[in-house]
DNA sequence: ATTATCTATAGATCTATAGATAATGC
DNA sequence: ATTATCTATAGATCTATAGATAATGC
C-alpha cells in the first residue's frame, strides 16, 4: 500500500486502492448505464468516486473521455474474439456459435450493464467516432460469418446479421429487468437461437453446439477479462 | 383555414397548419430520437417547431410531458394489436407472426425512428411509469403467445419471448444506419425469423406465413395510423 | 373576454479553469 | 520538486414563471 505523492482525499475512507481513474470509471459506468450520459453530472461521478468534482480533470479530459474509455473497454474484447474466430480453422456455424456465446458472456459478466452504453443517443457525437468504427468492425465480423453460413443467400446477409446481433444484444435490455442474469446459463441458449434463426435443424444444431463450445473454450480471457482489470495496460496518468 | 384566436407567431411562415402542440411533438420526436432526451433543450424543440421557448408551456406541462405523449402514441397501437390477436380465433404461430409483422411495420413507418425512444435511459424516471406499464403489457402479450407456441417448454418462455422481442426491436437499431428501410419488405422477414427462432420448420413456416399475412390484414390502421394523425382524439388544449 | 403567443428574467444547474495545498521523493 | 488533490468561481447553459401583447369572438 505504498502511498503515491499528492494531496490526500478529503474523505480518505472511501478509497478503494485501485486508483482514482478506475474509481471514476466505475462510478461513471454505474451512472451512465442507469440514468444516461447527459443526465449524469461530473459532480455526481466524482461524488460516487469519492473525490471532488474538479479532481476528475486531472485524470480525464472531460466527461466524454470517460464514456469513450468505457466504450472502448467494452467493445475491444468482443472485436478481438471476432478477429480470432475469423481466422480459425473450424466450421462457420461453430465459429458463429462461439462468437455469439462469447459476446453474451461479455455483456452479462460486468457488474454494470455496460452494453447499455451502446444504445446511448449521445454516441452520434463526433468524439465517439473511434468507438463507432470498432463497433462497425464487430458488426462486419458477424456479417462475414453469416455470409458464409450454409444456405444463406447473399441478398439476405445484411438483414440476417442484423437480426443475429439483435438476438445477442437483447440480453442488454433483458438485464435491465433481470439484473442477476447468469451468463453461462444464457449464453449457450442465445447462441443456439442464432443458429435456428439461420435455419439450423435440431440435429445439426446439436453438432454445432458441441463444436462451438469447444471453440469458445479456446478464446482468451472469457469470464476473466472483466472491464476494470483490463486497464492495467493504460498508464495511470 | 379559420384562424384561431391568440397572438400570432413571430415567424408566421413556419406554421404547418396542424396546431402548435403537434408541431412541438414533431420537433421533439426528431430531436429525442437522434440526440436524446436530456441533451435536447426546450429551446431547441421550440425553435424547430417555430415558436419561442416559453410558448411550449402553454401546451405541455414540461419536456417530460412531450416525451411521455410520444411514448404513449408509439406503444398504444402495438398494444392494441396484441390485445386483438390475443382473443382472435386462429393458430398461435400465425397470431405471433401477425403481431411481429405489425410491430415491425409500426417501428418502420413513422418519419422519425420513434422506437429509439424505448431505449432512452431517462425512462427510468417515475414520471414515465404509465408508459412503462403499457410496454410491460405488450411484452406480456408476446410471452403469452410464445407460451402457447407448439413445442415451447414453460421454463423457456421468458427467454424466448425476450429474444423474439429482440428480433422485432432490432429494426430500431437497423434504422439508425439504414434510414429508409422499407416496412413492407422487412416486416414479413422479421416475422419469419421469429418463427424460426421458435423452431418452425421451413414447411410449417410457409403455412404460418400465409395465415399470418391474412391475420395482419384484419388489424386496424396498419400503414395508416402513423403517430401524428393519432392525435385527433386529444383536445387541442 | 378569451386565447395563444411573445419578451424578459430568476434561479438552478453544470463544465471547466485557476490557483492553493498537502502529501511524497530526491 | 513533483504530484494529486482541494477550494473557489467564471461563464454558459437550461427550465419554468411572470406579465405584456396581439389576435379572434361575442
Amino acid at each position: 500500500m505504498a502511498r503515491r505523492p499528492g494531496r490526500p482525499r478529503a474523505n480518505a475512507e472511501q478509497a478503494t486502492g485501485r486508483g482514482t481513474a478506475q474509481d471514476l470509471l466505475d462510478a461513471a459506468a454505474a451512472l451512465f448505464c442507469t440514468v444516461g450520459y447527459t443526465s449524469t453530472s461530473t459532480y455526481a461521478i466524482a461524488e460516487r468516486a469519492g473525490v471532488r468534482q474538479a479532481s476528475m480533470y486531472h485524470h480525464f479530459a472531460g466527461k466524454h473521455a470517460i464514456l469513450h474509455e468505457l466504450l472502448l473497454g467494452t467493445v475491444r474484447p468482443s472485436l478481438r474474439n471476432a478477429e480470432l474466430l475469423a481466422r480459425i480453422d473450424a466450421g462457420v456455424p461453430a465459429r458463429l456459435w462461439a462468437l455469439a456465446a462469447a459476446d453474451v458472456e461479455l455483456l452479462c459478466a460486468p457488474r454494470d450493464n455496460l452494453g447499455a452504453l451502446y444504445f446511448l443517443p449521445e454516441l452520434s457525437d463526433e468524439r465517439f467516432a473511434p468507438f463507432r468504427a470498432l463497433h462497425l468492425a464487430l458488426r462486419a465480423g458477424y456479417a462475414d460469418l453469416v455470409g458464409q453460413y450454409p444456405g444463406v443467400r447473399g441478398e439476405d446477409v445484411g438483414e440476417l446479421s442484423s437480426l443475429a446481433i439483435g438476438l445477442v444484444e437483447s440480453v442488454i435490455l433483458r438485464r435491465r429487468e433481470e439484473p442477476d442474469l447468469r451468463a453461462d446459463d444464457v449464453a449457450p441458449r442465445v447462441a443456439d437461437a442464432v443458429q435456428r434463426l439461420l435455419g439450423a435443424t435440431p440435429a445439426g444444431l446439436a453438432a454445432v453446439r458441441a463444436e462451438g463450445l469447444a471453440l469458445r473454450a479456446t478464446l482468451p480471457d472469457l469470464g476473466v477479462a472483466r472491464f476494470p482489470q483490463n486497464r492495467a495496460a493504460r498508464p495511470e496518468n
